[in-house]
DNA sequence: TATGAATGAGATTTCATTCAT
DNA sequence: CATGAATGAAATCTCATTCAT
């Protein structure tokens, strides 16, 4: 019947849309499919089921998500900070890169991280919290040691979860990309001196 | 046969611990309507219907909350800032009394802020930004005039996001009254010193 | 709507029709449902799934299966065997019994021994065996030592299967109660004599 | 791509273990084929339907177990039992005989006898009980005449079921082929001695 | 005041089967 | 010789809601 192909880029796309609208949870699959112009059925065979048809939507802008992430932690990670001072600007390339991710894969980036509730995913920011705290936790407690001051572990955690609320209040407020780099550069500046200034008690 | 006081508390209670537990969304009718001891036509009746149930359980609670945000805003919008130099501490009394009506009404908080979804209330924390928003607005203006600054639009309203983004984060991460009360100080002075450093450009 | 115990009633009689048709598995609730003039809700409303209907239907004929075994397996081991001979007719009294019990509710118990495959009940066999098996392990052994023979374990199993399955052969060959008691009688005749016999070696 | 009989091969394997773990009715030719590596179109090519798998895993084995229930009737007919005492272990050759034959292809066997039902063979039992009880039938006619006495049918057909159901009984209770053996011979010798005692009256 | 029965629309999922290629 | 795509019909179940009593 219908090339494979076609229909699963129809089916990809049908349920991108949905899930952006709706939310993974109030999707419909017989929505989705009928949009496509298939049966249900075509989703088991093509997708294995609800979550898997999400994952196809999400997969590769995830993985890099992932990537971009696991770079930027280790980077963060070896930098020696015993005589960092902030300076404005200081995190302007990251920014730039991490929008540019974002944007290029906006409407998946959305669903991710905004739209994912019931899925599998549905915790990824909070896995990703994870990670920047594991991270932040190691370069903190060596800063601390350096000037003789203490981690408050409250504050590090709470820098972690609104760095990523940060990110996904961006993607949700600006939707051109030359503006988001603009309005997310005194966000990083601000988290950065914060972090420097109140992780540290 | 009961007292109608009684089966209507009873009922606001049973619904009270399952939109704790599974939110609003997947909360069951049926369920807290078993739990009470009672049928769902009964919930038609007291409450109209599901959402009627939902106003019910944070009615008093949010109102209470609208009038101490009120007060806050109508404070703040009234402080002649021109001379305005931050001082950690500053909000301190502010902290103290949010989190005391916070963590009295807890669990109704927690709904009402993390719970929520699907309800005719998903987008309260929303809808408290756009005030915040607005009172802040007014503040930064005459702050920038005073000082020949400009305010930054987009982090202006990323300010009053995250504000309220650190009440949640408190809410969910702290159910201790006095910790509650310490942790959200850092925060406070965070958020006003980054009000007056990015906000204003 | 409609009285609750009419179609309470209803949904049971046509559930046992399509039981006794199609087996448990095979059975739809939908078609039950639509036979009995109700949707699929009344079902989960009344019974609560599947299962809880198929209960519904066996519920009581099951309980006196139980009560009519329990009483006759106290009443197998509370014998003295020591200087049993058996004599033809010896267990028609019982075979009277449980034809009487199973013949009184014919269908409920061709579901039950038949029919429920797929459903909570499936191994309902499987359990009667065990339940004589344990029976007849503790009389076997008595009279064993009272006459210096062995028990023959797979034989002694194989006995509680047979009777199980004499029992189901009978209700699945037979429809008229009266004929039914004549037949079963020599089969438990040669079973008593056969266990003396060969499930001692 | 693959050879048509290695394929076959793999397909016929894969279907043997998954109607064994689960029976006919519930397996499922996507899992038998995804397992075997090929899709289930291949199947409705080489067999036809899932009816038709069936037949080809069971295929050879069956005819063998008809040609050995053929030979044995056609020798109970023949023989001339006017002056016939049953004596223990009368009938060991044939236990031997039909154990191993059942026992050299145990699977199909399972399969067949236990795991068939929703096929075109799941009333192989009763197909086999039709057969030995018109050759019972023929039996116990000659050997009431000589004895003058009278066949009870009911018992006569009871015998040829309870013989079919002590073989399924010693194939699920009983994988070791030399104690299979051992086990049948006393199930025989009491199935021949209360043929004799209890089919003729 | 509240019940209890019932609906109806929806959800996800499974599966044997078909057929063009 | 076999694939891969897709169907279509069915399955069980969930739920907010309605309404006569």
């Amino acid at each position: 019947m219908g090339e494979s192909n076609e229909s699963r880029e129809r089916l990809i796309s049908c349920a991108k849309a949905e899930f952006l609208r709706v939310g993974y949870q109030k999707a419909s699959l017989r929505h989705i499919c009928t949009e496509a112009g298939l049966t249900t059925g075509a989703v088991y065979f093509m997708f294995g089921d609800k979550n898997g048809l999400f994952g196809a939507v999400v997969e590769k802008p995830l993985s890099e998500l992932f990537a971009l992430l696991g770079q930027h932690i280790a980077e963060e990670k070896e930098e020696d900070m015993s005589a960092y001072t902030h300076i404005k600007g200081d995190h302007d390339a990251f920014a730039q890169e991490i929008v540019e991710l974002l944007y290029e894969n906006y409407d998946e980036m959305m669903i991710l991280l905004d739209k994912s509730q019931g899925s599998e995913y549905e915790n990824l920011p909070d896995r990703i919290i994870a990670m920047l705290d594991e991270c932040y936790g190691v370069v903190a407690q060596r800063f601390a040691k350096s000037r003789g001051r203490r981690v408050n572990e409250y504050m590090l955690h709470y820098m972690s979860h609104i760095q990523v609320e940060s990110i996904i209040h961006l993607l949700t407020h600006e939707r051109d990309k030359q503006k988001a780099v603009e309005n997310i550069k005194p966000v990083f500046d601000m988290l950065v001196s914060s972090f420097v200034e109140y992780v540290l008690e």
